[in-house]
DNA sequence: TTAATATATAAATTAATTTTTATATATGTC
DNA sequence: GACATATATAAAAATTAATTTATATATTAA
């Protein structure tokens, strides 16, 4: 019952649904998420290991950098994931998706490496 | 976004998961949840209130009695408490449900009804 | 119509969760 | 090695949710 409920609990806040629908386009470091959401970052750490507890996140160390991405290794917390997400509408994640492009570009620029999750994200603006 | 995370908060407290787990054999009124879960009658219609609010469950008024079952009206919501409730063992609502029969029981040879959720139940004890 | 039963609701209390603030750790840069 | 950046964590404060206690409403029975 405990691990069922951990992920509901997991599922039942507004900053993790939108982690969750902005990592749908792959993976993100904690300061992309830190600028998209336009929150602090222990907030947004807080957030993300709850999420990482649930199992429903990992995360993958690179350097000063950690990156978050939705674990898809257990099949009913992906499929919980992939049905409610798609109840989410883009909307409510179009702000934080404007300012984290606008974030991944100048990383790419300085950093020269091109990242998969900036393509992914839609092209509008 | 907020129709979803409601469905989510409802379904993120063990007495709540617990009720659903007992309406999965029939609908039960409050006083037979109250029996069954041996808590204060505000307290079940508390969370009898979230999970109605949460469109998971809905109530029929009867004389005295407000039966409840799960409403599987909406075809995701049914589709989470069926694979939800699936992971949930019969042994966490065991002694709730010992309860519940003997309380059934009783009410059936007062009453004279027969009920369908008492016969639903599993038969051991 | 009085009493009893079933349920709901409001207010007060308690408990749990989230947010903020401050600080620690680890990695890389100058 | 000193400094900057990325992240985590601990403690305190703020917020939200759950529980209890008390009371109200509705229905049936006596």
């Amino acid at each position: 019952m405990d691990e069922i409920l951990n992920i509901f609990k997991a599922l039942s806040d507004v900053t993790r649904l939108k982690i969750l629908k902005l990592l749908e386009n792959g993976e993100l470091c904690v300061c992309d998420l830190v600028t998209a959401l336009n929150m602090i970052q222990p907030k947004v750490s807080f957030h993300l290991s709850i999420l990482k507890e649930a199992g429903l996140i990992k995360d993958r160390k690179q350097g000063k950098w950690v990156h978050y991405k939705i674990d898809d290794s257990d099949f009913f917390r992906r499929f919980l994931l992939l049905s409610a997400l798609e109840r989410i509408s883009e909307e409510s994640v179009k702000e934080d998706i404007i300012r984290l492009k606008e974030f991944l570009k100048v990383k790419n620029q300085k950093s020269g490496i091109k990242c998969r999750t900036l393509e992914a994200l839609c092209c509008e603006s």
